[in-house]
DNA sequence: AGATTGATCCAT
DNA sequence: TGGATCAATCTG
């Protein structure tokens, strides 16, 4: 039992091991939060993608379970960060089961009021590195998502072909980021 | 449009 | 081991 305050309801596994697509969809009025010996910080998220499967050629696990992919193939609730361009981290969230490689992008947050818009300055913003990689997002631990009771209208959610996969064929067409309405 | 940066992956 | 590639961002 932890007697730390939280402003929200940790997300547990069971959150997490649902189909990739609604566990997308149910992580837009979430809060993202990031707690270390500076403080804490929390996040809104406002814009994520998802990736799923084998198949999914814009999916990092499309080439296979490598020391890289691994943690996408682990159980639901971890987190999955990278490094892209030698410069910047992008996180993730597992989804679904173990040995089934899939996960959701955290594309955008708004932070006090301003849109921290991008993967990589959403990483920045909150201190988000490689040592955070498989993290388990459950323990409520440095990092972690929380539920504070915002209801998000399905109408409200506005559906998008993901950035930046323009080499994954027809599975770049598949409208599979998900952004909150209000932000263009 | 072009530069940046280093981890990763696969072909030599 | 070498080199192409990359779920991005910043500056012109």
């Amino acid at each position: 039992m932890s007697f730390s305050y939280h402003a929200g309801m940790i997300l547990s596994a069971s959150f997490y091991a649902r189909p990739t697509l609604q566990v997308a969809r149910s992580l837009i009025g979430k809060y993202l939060v990031r707690e270390t010996s500076a403080g804490r910080q929390a996040g809104r998220i406002i814009e994520v993608e998802a990736y799923k499967g084998f198949q999914d050629r814009a999916s990092h696990a499309s080439r296979g379970r490598t020391k890289r992919t691994e943690v996408m193939f682990g159980p639901p609730g971890l987190a999955y960060v990278y490094m892209i361009y030698g410069l910047y981290h992008c996180l993730n969230v597992v989804t679904e089961r173990a040995e089934f490689p899939a996960a959701v992008l955290i594309r955008a947050v708004e932070q006090d009021g301003s849109l921290i818009d991008g993967p990589g300055r959403v990483c920045r913003a909150l201190t988000i590195d490689r040592t955070l990689n498989q993290q388990d997002l459950t323990r409520g631990t440095a990092l972690w998502i929380e539920d504070r009771g915002e209801r998000v209208r399905r109408t409200a959610i506005r559906t998008f072909p993901r950035i930046g996969v323009d080499y994954a064929g027809t599975w770049a067409a598949k409208s599979w980021r998900f952004r909150l309405g209000d932000f263009p």
